[in-house]
DNA sequence: TATTGTTATACTCTATAACTATA
DNA sequence: TATAGTTATAGAGTATAACAATA
Protein backbone atom coordinates (compact mmCIF):
# COMPACT_ATOMS: atom_id res chain seq x y z
CA UNK A 1 0.00 0.00 0.00
CA UNK A 2 1.39 3.51 -1.38
CA UNK A 3 2.22 5.86 1.30
CA UNK A 4 0.85 9.51 1.80
CA UNK A 5 2.34 12.13 -0.02
CA UNK A 6 3.77 14.40 1.95
CA UNK A 7 4.76 18.22 0.90
CA UNK A 8 8.62 19.35 1.61
CA UNK A 9 7.76 20.75 4.70
CA UNK A 10 6.31 17.76 6.09
CA UNK A 11 2.38 18.49 5.99
CA UNK A 12 1.09 14.93 4.55
CA UNK A 13 -1.26 15.77 1.45
CA UNK A 14 -4.21 13.96 3.10
CA UNK A 15 -7.71 15.18 4.61
CA UNK A 16 -7.37 13.44 7.65
CA UNK A 17 -4.32 15.42 8.61
CA UNK A 18 -5.36 18.81 7.69
CA UNK A 19 -8.98 18.05 9.43
CA UNK A 20 -7.00 17.32 12.57
CA UNK A 21 -4.50 19.91 12.17
CA UNK A 22 -7.19 22.70 11.01
CA UNK A 23 -9.73 21.46 13.76
CA UNK A 24 -7.42 21.82 16.37
CA UNK A 25 -6.58 25.23 15.31
CA UNK A 26 -9.64 26.44 14.97
CA UNK A 27 -10.84 25.07 18.31
CA UNK A 28 -8.27 27.13 19.97
CA UNK A 29 -9.29 30.11 18.16
CA UNK A 30 -13.06 30.11 18.79
CA UNK A 31 -11.87 29.24 22.29
CA UNK A 32 -9.67 32.16 22.39
CA UNK A 33 -12.32 34.42 21.07
CA UNK A 34 -14.92 33.32 23.31
CA UNK A 35 -12.96 34.29 26.40
CA UNK A 36 -14.59 38.10 26.61
CA UNK A 37 -17.59 36.05 26.45
CA UNK A 38 -17.18 34.77 29.29
CA UNK A 39 -17.66 31.31 27.83
CA UNK A 40 -15.54 27.92 27.23
CA UNK A 41 -16.73 26.31 23.82
CA UNK A 42 -18.34 23.94 26.50
CA UNK A 43 -20.43 26.03 28.19
CA UNK A 44 -20.97 27.33 24.69
CA UNK A 45 -22.55 23.89 23.47
CA UNK A 46 -24.24 23.57 26.78
CA UNK A 47 -26.14 26.60 26.36
CA UNK A 48 -27.35 26.00 23.10
CA UNK A 49 -28.59 22.95 24.22
CA UNK A 50 -30.82 24.43 26.96
CA UNK A 51 -31.94 27.21 24.25
CA UNK A 52 -33.03 24.64 22.09
CA UNK A 53 -35.20 22.13 24.32
CA UNK A 54 -35.73 24.05 27.55
CA UNK A 55 -36.88 22.78 31.00
CA UNK A 56 -34.97 20.02 30.22
CA UNK A 57 -33.69 17.91 33.33
CA UNK A 58 -30.26 17.98 33.96
CA UNK A 59 -29.45 14.05 33.24
CA UNK A 60 -31.86 14.41 30.00
CA UNK A 61 -28.86 16.88 29.07
CA UNK A 62 -26.16 15.10 30.04
CA UNK A 63 -27.78 11.72 27.81
CA UNK A 64 -28.19 13.85 25.25
CA UNK A 65 -24.37 15.41 25.23
CA UNK A 66 -22.58 12.54 26.08
CA UNK A 67 -21.22 13.32 29.26
CA UNK A 68 -21.77 11.88 33.22
CA UNK A 69 -24.31 13.33 35.15
CA UNK A 70 -21.48 14.27 37.72
CA UNK A 71 -19.32 16.26 35.23
CA UNK A 72 -22.77 18.24 34.25
CA UNK A 73 -23.05 19.39 37.84
CA UNK A 74 -19.75 21.01 37.74
CA UNK A 75 -21.03 22.83 34.19
CA UNK A 76 -24.24 23.79 35.11
CA UNK A 77 -22.85 25.29 38.67
CA UNK A 78 -20.74 27.59 36.94
CA UNK A 79 -23.26 29.06 34.41
CA UNK A 80 -25.82 29.33 37.46
CA UNK A 81 -22.72 31.23 39.42
CA UNK A 82 -22.89 33.61 36.55
CA UNK A 83 -26.14 33.91 36.47
CA UNK A 84 -26.30 32.56 32.79
CA UNK A 85 -28.45 29.26 33.25
CA UNK A 86 -31.31 28.83 36.14
CA UNK A 87 -32.41 25.11 38.02
CA UNK A 88 -35.80 25.29 38.55
CA UNK A 89 -37.53 22.96 40.69
CA UNK A 90 -39.73 20.17 38.78
CA UNK A 91 -43.83 20.34 40.39
CA UNK A 92 -44.16 16.63 39.20
CA UNK A 93 -40.51 15.12 40.67
CA UNK A 94 -38.93 16.42 43.31
CA UNK A 95 -35.65 15.06 42.72
CA UNK A 96 -35.31 16.84 39.32
CA UNK A 97 -33.71 20.00 38.08
CA UNK A 98 -35.04 21.85 34.76
CA UNK A 99 -32.90 23.77 33.54
CA UNK A 100 -33.74 27.22 31.52
CA UNK A 101 -31.93 29.94 30.38
CA UNK A 102 -31.88 33.46 32.30
CA UNK A 103 -32.24 36.86 30.28
CA UNK A 104 -28.00 37.05 30.72
CA UNK A 105 -27.94 33.69 29.26
CA UNK A 106 -29.70 34.63 26.31
CA UNK A 107 -27.53 37.64 26.00
CA UNK A 108 -24.13 35.57 26.41
CA UNK A 109 -25.56 32.97 23.67
CA UNK A 110 -25.83 36.32 21.24
CA UNK A 111 -22.65 37.83 21.82
CA UNK A 112 -21.24 34.11 21.15
CA UNK A 113 -22.79 34.13 17.55
CA UNK A 114 -20.94 37.36 17.09
CA UNK A 115 -17.40 36.18 17.48
CA UNK A 116 -18.81 32.56 15.61
CA UNK A 117 -19.35 34.54 12.66
CA UNK A 118 -15.66 36.61 13.29
CA UNK A 119 -13.70 33.32 13.50
CA UNK A 120 -15.92 32.30 10.16
CA UNK A 121 -14.98 34.93 8.59
CA UNK A 122 -11.40 35.25 9.40
CA UNK A 123 -10.88 31.46 9.29
CA UNK A 124 -12.06 31.65 5.40
CA UNK A 125 -10.71 34.88 4.45
CA UNK A 126 -8.31 32.87 1.90
CA UNK A 127 -11.59 31.81 0.50
CA UNK A 128 -13.79 33.85 -2.06
CA UNK A 129 -18.04 32.98 -1.14
CA UNK A 130 -18.25 30.25 -3.71
CA UNK A 131 -15.26 28.53 -2.92
CA UNK A 132 -16.57 28.01 1.07
CA UNK A 133 -20.10 26.94 -0.19
CA UNK A 134 -18.19 23.65 -1.86
CA UNK A 135 -15.94 23.32 1.15
CA UNK A 136 -18.85 23.31 3.65
CA UNK A 137 -20.74 21.07 1.05
CA UNK A 138 -17.55 18.49 0.75
CA UNK A 139 -17.41 18.36 5.00
CA UNK A 140 -21.25 17.94 5.24
CA UNK A 141 -20.67 15.13 3.00
CA UNK A 142 -18.07 13.82 5.10
CA UNK A 143 -19.92 14.87 8.66
CA UNK A 144 -23.38 13.06 7.17
CA UNK A 145 -21.01 9.30 7.12
CA UNK A 146 -19.07 9.28 9.60
CA UNK A 147 -20.54 11.60 12.35
CA UNK A 148 -23.41 9.91 14.71
CA UNK A 149 -24.82 12.80 16.29
CA UNK A 150 -24.21 16.01 13.75
CA UNK A 151 -25.15 18.86 16.41
CA UNK A 152 -23.09 17.48 19.20
CA UNK A 153 -19.34 18.40 19.10
CA UNK A 154 -17.99 15.21 20.48
CA UNK A 155 -15.08 17.33 22.51
CA UNK A 156 -17.64 18.30 25.03
CA UNK A 157 -17.94 14.32 25.97
CA UNK A 158 -14.11 13.29 25.66
CA UNK A 159 -13.46 10.50 27.56
CA UNK A 160 -10.15 10.56 27.51
CA UNK A 161 -8.23 13.46 28.62
CA UNK A 162 -5.34 14.20 26.24
CA UNK A 163 -6.28 11.64 23.69
CA UNK A 164 -5.60 11.76 19.81
CA UNK A 165 -4.52 15.17 19.96
CA UNK A 166 -1.62 15.25 18.06
CA UNK A 167 -1.75 14.09 14.44
CA UNK B 1 -24.13 41.12 12.01
CA UNK B 2 -26.21 37.69 11.24
CA UNK B 3 -25.85 34.61 12.31
CA UNK B 4 -24.06 31.63 10.98
CA UNK B 5 -27.10 29.28 9.81
CA UNK B 6 -28.09 26.15 11.56
CA UNK B 7 -29.24 23.13 10.22
CA UNK B 8 -32.57 21.61 11.74
CA UNK B 9 -29.69 18.84 13.48
CA UNK B 10 -28.42 21.83 15.31
CA UNK B 11 -25.05 21.46 13.39
CA UNK B 12 -23.91 25.01 12.36
CA UNK B 13 -23.13 25.49 8.35
CA UNK B 14 -19.98 26.51 9.21
CA UNK B 15 -16.58 25.78 8.19
CA UNK B 16 -15.63 26.36 11.46
CA UNK B 17 -17.92 23.99 13.40
CA UNK B 18 -17.05 21.58 10.76
CA UNK B 19 -13.49 21.43 11.19
CA UNK B 20 -13.64 21.35 14.65
CA UNK B 21 -15.81 18.71 15.12
CA UNK B 22 -14.71 16.83 12.18
CA UNK B 23 -10.74 17.17 13.33
CA UNK B 24 -11.77 15.73 16.41
CA UNK B 25 -13.53 12.82 15.16
CA UNK B 26 -10.69 12.07 12.94
CA UNK B 27 -7.91 12.16 15.65
CA UNK B 28 -9.52 9.50 17.83
CA UNK B 29 -9.42 7.44 14.86
CA UNK B 30 -6.45 7.64 13.82
CA UNK B 31 -5.46 7.54 17.68
CA UNK B 32 -7.56 4.34 17.78
CA UNK B 33 -6.09 2.84 14.44
CA UNK B 34 -2.48 3.59 15.74
CA UNK B 35 -2.71 2.04 18.96
CA UNK B 36 -2.03 -1.85 17.78
CA UNK B 37 1.01 -0.39 16.12
CA UNK B 38 1.86 0.78 19.61
CA UNK B 39 2.40 4.59 19.43
CA UNK B 40 0.56 7.44 20.59
CA UNK B 41 -0.46 9.79 17.44
CA UNK B 42 2.38 11.92 19.23
CA UNK B 43 4.93 9.72 19.58
CA UNK B 44 3.86 9.17 15.67
CA UNK B 45 4.74 12.90 15.14
CA UNK B 46 8.05 12.59 16.93
CA UNK B 47 9.03 9.54 15.08
CA UNK B 48 8.59 11.07 11.87
CA UNK B 49 10.34 14.40 12.75
CA UNK B 50 13.62 12.06 14.10
CA UNK B 51 13.39 10.71 10.94
CA UNK B 52 13.02 13.62 8.37
CA UNK B 53 16.53 15.00 10.51
CA UNK B 54 18.50 12.24 12.32
CA UNK B 55 21.13 13.30 14.98
CA UNK B 56 19.19 16.14 16.33
CA UNK B 57 19.57 16.87 20.34
CA UNK B 58 15.97 16.27 22.21
CA UNK B 59 16.22 19.93 22.94
CA UNK B 60 16.24 20.96 19.15
CA UNK B 61 13.74 18.53 18.64
CA UNK B 62 11.28 19.87 21.38
CA UNK B 63 11.84 23.30 20.15
CA UNK B 64 10.59 22.57 16.89
CA UNK B 65 8.08 20.54 18.03
CA UNK B 66 6.85 23.69 20.12
CA UNK B 67 7.39 21.27 23.41
CA UNK B 68 9.05 21.84 26.41
CA UNK B 69 12.30 20.04 27.24
CA UNK B 70 10.55 18.40 30.68
CA UNK B 71 8.06 16.70 28.25
CA UNK B 72 10.57 15.59 25.92
CA UNK B 73 12.51 13.26 28.50
CA UNK B 74 9.55 11.47 28.73
CA UNK B 75 8.27 11.18 25.29
CA UNK B 76 11.43 9.47 24.54
CA UNK B 77 11.95 7.68 27.35
CA UNK B 78 8.69 5.93 26.16
CA UNK B 79 10.08 5.24 23.61
CA UNK B 80 13.66 4.19 23.91
CA UNK B 81 11.96 1.57 26.51
CA UNK B 82 10.11 0.32 23.13
CA UNK B 83 12.85 0.28 21.35
CA UNK B 84 11.83 2.35 18.66
CA UNK B 85 14.17 5.42 19.28
CA UNK B 86 18.38 5.62 20.41
CA UNK B 87 19.62 8.30 22.52
CA UNK B 88 23.52 8.68 21.36
CA UNK B 89 26.32 10.70 23.11
CA UNK B 90 27.36 13.85 20.92
CA UNK B 91 30.69 12.97 20.50
CA UNK B 92 31.61 16.99 20.93
CA UNK B 93 29.02 18.00 23.62
CA UNK B 94 28.85 15.52 26.23
CA UNK B 95 25.62 17.05 27.70
CA UNK B 96 23.89 16.49 24.31
CA UNK B 97 21.73 12.90 23.30
CA UNK B 98 21.51 12.78 19.80
CA UNK B 99 18.01 11.15 18.72
CA UNK B 100 18.17 8.20 15.81
CA UNK B 101 15.72 5.65 14.94
CA UNK B 102 16.23 1.72 15.27
CA UNK B 103 15.29 -0.53 12.92
CA UNK B 104 12.15 -1.29 14.94
CA UNK B 105 11.21 2.53 15.19
CA UNK B 106 11.20 2.40 11.15
CA UNK B 107 9.18 -0.58 10.95
CA UNK B 108 6.94 1.27 13.59
CA UNK B 109 6.93 3.91 11.13
CA UNK B 110 6.26 1.72 8.08
CA UNK B 111 3.58 0.26 9.61
CA UNK B 112 2.11 3.53 11.16
CA UNK B 113 2.18 4.73 7.40
CA UNK B 114 -0.12 2.04 6.41
CA UNK B 115 -3.33 3.14 9.40
CA UNK B 116 -2.66 6.31 8.44
CA UNK B 117 -3.45 5.42 4.37
CA UNK B 118 -6.88 3.21 6.18
CA UNK B 119 -8.21 5.81 7.99
CA UNK B 120 -7.86 8.41 5.22
CA UNK B 121 -9.63 6.30 3.12
CA UNK B 122 -12.45 5.08 5.35
CA UNK B 123 -12.62 8.66 6.18
CA UNK B 124 -12.98 9.96 2.23
CA UNK B 125 -15.39 6.62 1.47
CA UNK B 126 -18.18 8.91 0.17
CA UNK B 127 -16.17 10.80 -1.92
CA UNK B 128 -14.59 10.45 -5.13
CA UNK B 129 -11.18 10.97 -6.06
CA UNK B 130 -11.97 14.27 -7.58
CA UNK B 131 -13.88 15.59 -5.19
CA UNK B 132 -11.00 14.96 -2.58
CA UNK B 133 -8.53 16.60 -4.06
CA UNK B 134 -10.48 19.58 -4.23
CA UNK B 135 -11.92 19.12 -0.14
CA UNK B 136 -7.69 19.19 -0.09
CA UNK B 137 -7.22 21.97 -2.19
CA UNK B 138 -9.29 24.57 0.04
CA UNK B 139 -7.94 22.70 3.40
CA UNK B 140 -4.48 23.48 2.20
CA UNK B 141 -5.27 27.09 0.98
CA UNK B 142 -6.86 28.12 4.57
CA UNK B 143 -4.19 25.92 6.01
CA UNK B 144 -1.37 27.81 3.90
CA UNK B 145 -2.70 30.96 5.45
CA UNK B 146 -3.89 30.13 9.41
CA UNK B 147 -1.27 27.73 10.27
CA UNK B 148 2.48 28.68 11.37
CA UNK B 149 3.94 25.45 10.91
CA UNK B 150 2.30 23.12 8.62
CA UNK B 151 4.20 20.21 8.81
CA UNK B 152 3.65 20.17 12.39
CA UNK B 153 0.47 19.19 14.31
CA UNK B 154 -0.49 21.91 17.27
CA UNK B 155 -1.63 19.31 19.37
CA UNK B 156 2.09 17.72 20.37
CA UNK B 157 2.35 21.38 21.80
CA UNK B 158 -0.82 21.95 23.21
CA UNK B 159 0.09 24.07 26.33
CA UNK B 160 -4.17 24.00 28.15
CA UNK B 161 -4.78 20.75 28.63
CA UNK B 162 -8.54 20.59 28.43
CA UNK B 163 -8.79 23.78 26.09
CA UNK B 164 -10.98 24.08 23.34
CA UNK B 165 -12.22 20.53 22.48
CA UNK B 166 -15.85 21.32 22.31
CA UNK B 167 -17.24 23.32 19.66
C1' DT C 1 28.02 32.01 33.88
C1' DA C 2 25.14 29.50 30.42
C1' DT C 3 23.14 25.32 28.53
C1' DT C 4 21.45 20.19 28.12
C1' DG C 5 18.88 17.06 29.94
C1' DT C 6 16.50 15.40 34.20
C1' DT C 7 13.65 15.22 38.27
C1' DA C 8 10.30 17.10 41.73
C1' DT C 9 6.23 19.31 42.52
C1' DA C 10 1.86 21.36 42.29
C1' DC C 11 -2.14 22.03 39.48
C1' DT C 12 -6.10 20.96 36.45
C1' DC C 13 -9.32 18.02 34.56
C1' DT C 14 -11.34 13.70 34.56
C1' DA C 15 -14.23 9.32 35.62
C1' DT C 16 -15.82 6.24 39.23
C1' DA C 17 -18.37 5.34 42.80
C1' DA C 18 -20.38 6.40 47.19
C1' DC C 19 -24.02 9.13 48.97
C1' DT C 20 -28.85 11.91 49.71
C1' DA C 21 -33.33 12.77 48.72
C1' DT C 22 -36.96 11.58 46.52
C1' DA C 23 -39.92 8.16 43.91
C1' DT D 1 -35.75 -1.00 44.97
C1' DA D 2 -34.67 2.53 41.54
C1' DT D 3 -33.55 7.16 39.96
C1' DA D 4 -31.89 12.49 39.91
C1' DG D 5 -28.50 14.96 41.42
C1' DT D 6 -24.35 15.67 44.33
C1' DT D 7 -19.91 15.04 46.55
C1' DA D 8 -15.47 12.58 47.45
C1' DT D 9 -11.61 10.65 45.65
C1' DA D 10 -8.00 8.89 43.01
C1' DG D 11 -5.72 8.93 38.58
C1' DA D 12 -3.66 10.89 34.35
C1' DG D 13 -1.27 14.58 32.10
C1' DT D 14 0.64 18.97 32.34
C1' DA D 15 3.91 23.19 33.07
C1' DT D 16 7.14 25.30 36.17
C1' DA D 17 11.08 25.44 38.27
C1' DA D 18 14.88 23.47 40.77
C1' DC D 19 18.78 20.48 39.83
C1' DA D 20 23.29 17.97 38.10
C1' DA D 21 26.61 17.60 34.59
C1' DT D 22 29.07 19.82 31.18
C1' DA D 23 30.43 23.79 28.49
Amino acid sequence: MADLPTSPDRSPRSVGFLLSQLGFVTSGRFSDALEPVGLSPREWSLLRFVAAAKGQSQQALAEQLGIPPSRMVALVDALEERGMLERRPDPGDRRVRALHLTPEGRRALARAAKVAVEVESRLCSVLDEAEREQLIDLLQKIQAEQVDRPGVHPGIARDHPARGRAE
